[in-house]
DNA sequence: TCATTTGGTTCCATTTTGGAACCGATTGGG
DNA sequence: CCCAATCGGTTCCAAAATGGAACCAAATGA
């Protein structure tokens, strides 16, 4: 199977893979989180070379997580829709298991400061209905409502 | 910059994705997440080549993410480590995404079931120390213990 | 015994990425 | 107004990664 019909399997996390899965689109994101919006912050910041960013950004205009408004005569902006802003979980959970398991023994280079309690926190998953923490033993996968098979090909 | 060198930034996400962040490991994840554990099953049901799923179990295993144990002579099982099923809340968050964002009006393909309460959630990011629902609304990253500059280069 | 399964490796063509040069439109400085 | 610099790209080419197929040795199973 080629990378180009992984979106196709009947799989959120294949479809979710077509989008950010590939080598830099989660930097661009994770930089745009922090604050960068234009063509050339986010070139200098990833050191990736022009002609990728400009794909990348572009797809992700595309999908619909960025739009791309002028603010000026011929310059852009890239901005988070609500789609994008929606990809945070994603990179928080990232930044959890990087900071937990790839410290190196320096410690986490940015901690996450929670506005409504005021204190660092660790990004935990948790049970939308219950409000309790998950983990890869108290959660059962079942079959839902777009559910055909498990891993059709073709 | 190239993508090798991704992992040296002093940024968890980076190194997170320096794990993980090429075209089918989560994929790979996903399907170890799901019972997966020998070359051959993951060969089928993701359809990639033998020799970059070789590549990427060998990679996973030196990093500590999986264990490699004979069943047989010669015939090896793929499983998690502690520092794999910690992998758990990225494959969720992705598969929240897909699922609210990319389900293509068909519905989730699977629904999660929380064995503690029992019913259907939504894997929902959350602050450790209050419980309450974090976004990119009210976190605010701070510099941590292991910050240097946030976007060394070289 | 002999075909089959497993877990690969090797070879080659195709695709993607990385690096650099180039470019037109816009802007800021003098 | 003129000129240099900046922005947001595009084009070209070399290098690296991926995709497809063939091949292979060890172990199994009939």
């Amino acid at each position: 199977m080629k990378w180009e019909n992984v979106g196709e399997m009947n799989c959120s996390v294949a479809r979710t893979l077509s989008v950010i899965g590939d080598r830099w689109t989660m930097l661009i994101i994770r930089n745009a989180f922090m604050g960068t919006r234009r063509f050339a912050d986010f070139q200098s910041q990833l050191g990736m070379t022009k002609h990728l960013l400009s794909d990348r950004l572009k797809r992700l205009v595309e999908v619909g997580v960025f739009t791309r408004e002028a603010y000026q005569q011929g310059r852009y902006e890239y901005r988070f829709t609500a789609m994008g802003d929606a990809l945070y979980p994603v990179l928080l959970s990232m930044a959890a298991w990087g900071d937990r398991w790839l410290d190196e023994g320096k410690g986490a280079p940015v901690v996450f400061v929670h506005k409504e309690c005021g204190k660092p926190m660790t990004p935990t998953m948790a049970c939308s209905e219950c409000g309790e923490p998950v983990t890869v033993h108290n959660v059962i996968p079942a079959p839902g409502p777009g559910l055909m098979t498990i891993n059709e090909k073709a």
